[in-house]
DNA sequence: CGGGAAAACGGACCGTTGGTCCGGATCGCG
DNA sequence: CGCGATCCGGACCAACGGTCCGTTTTCCCG
């Protein structure tokens, strides 16, 4: 089942807006969201973020997240399906800026720079990216397992990933590698690293540039 | 909280043996387990593994495995206390036998072989291993994040790839680079992998060897 | 502006599941 | 054999994800 990339921008309604007098059922734009619907998707998004930031991963359950949007659980559940969907949505909503400095930023992390740079850049980044919702990640892995693979979002860094290495060696297995390289960036294992095994965020940054260097030179 | 490692052998007995006259209270073994007790520990691994197998992952509740294994639920749990640690010690019990081969074995897995021949060997032989129950990972995963990382078998795993990775380059930083390396193992990955980019083995073995070929020349 | 159908709301309700508890059966040592 | 320690088993509990349906809101159209 292949999930819709951005939840925020196409609702899951339940049914196709009748079109006026033409009988043709046309597959074009899903039904626009009624304004308390809307209303109410922010509220819930804005509450679950606040919550999860404070309280974190399983201690944050679906009604908390109602109360806490002033909003019935029901609503909650019509509007992102289950509990797996609504941590995407959240952090779709993250990842997507930075989907954008990838595509349209400056150099060295969007076009321009030298290939091996932009790769790093890249690591950096995404580095960064885990540190703020590191536990999101981490929540969103344990409702649906590989949840993380099936996302727009991963499918996009690996795009990227991809693509790079390719430029680099255009004789290597450039989209298994860009797997395995993404692999370091598994949120259980840098969770792991950061709070049991002490490793700071410097050394791993170094770790994962020398790792890219290897895989592309 | 450090789990034991082998939980089949240290059972979690609820009280120590008192020692017989002296009044000292010895830290040593724990009481043996009564008869009836491990016959039913084995009886339950068995069902559970069994289980496992045909059915995959969620759809084995805890109930089902004491029905399986014709004993009451309350035995399962006191056995082996929640639902991630039996998927743990099911684990272990595989693991223990490749970190056998890997100490005492034959080269090119033992001790004898060129280590970068080891390195690659260890790689094959874990890649053999997540196929024979990657479901049970995965399983064990979903329970409760991060848990692969805090046992025994990882630990091992990594000790050992660290050690190869440092004789071949003894400038790097081995324990690092070895995590980051191990990640390509993540058996959500590799279900991925497998499943959805229809990645084959032996695509993945050679991605592998060529990975740890990089980091460790 | 008013009315009515479509859509959304909300919270009571349900089923499942992990986990606990305790009266009674078993074990094993002396 | 006898008796305390240990273990058994399944009834029981609480929590949580998810559903349902009577009520309310929206918004389109005349």
């Amino acid at each position: 089942m292949v999930r819709l990339w951005h939840t925020a921008v196409v609702p899951r309604t339940e049914s196709m807006s009748p079109m006026s007098r033409v009988e043709l059922p046309v597959v074009g734009e899903p039904a626009p969201e009624r304004a308390d619907a809307s209303r109410n998707r922010q509220k819930i998004l804005e509450a679950a973020r606040r919550l999860f930031a404070q309280r974190g991963l399983a201690e944050v359950t679906m009604e908390t997240v109602a109360r806490e949007a002033g909003v019935g659980k029901g609503t909650v559940f019509r509007r992102f399906g289950d509990r797996g969907a609504l941590l995407e949505a959240l952090l779709d909503e993250q990842e997507r800026e930075l989907q954008e400095r990838l595509l349209r930023g400056p150099p060295p992390l969007g076009p321009g720079a030298p290939t091996r740079d932009r790769l790093t850049a890249f690591l950096d980044a995404l580095l960064d990216l885990w540190e703020q919702h590191g536990k999101l990640v981490l929540a969103s892995e344990t409702s649906a397992p590989g949840a993380r693979y099936r996302t727009g979002a991963y499918a996009a860094w690996h795009q990227h990933t991809m693509l790079l290495l390719a430029e680099c060696r255009p004789d290597a297995d450039a989209s298994l590698d860009a797997h395995l390289l993404l692999a370091a960036l598994d949120a259980q294992l840098l969770t792991h690293l950061r709070e049991e095994a002490a490793v700071d965020r410097e050394r791993l940054a170094r770790g994962l540039r020398e790792l890219a260097t290897r895989l592309s030179a």
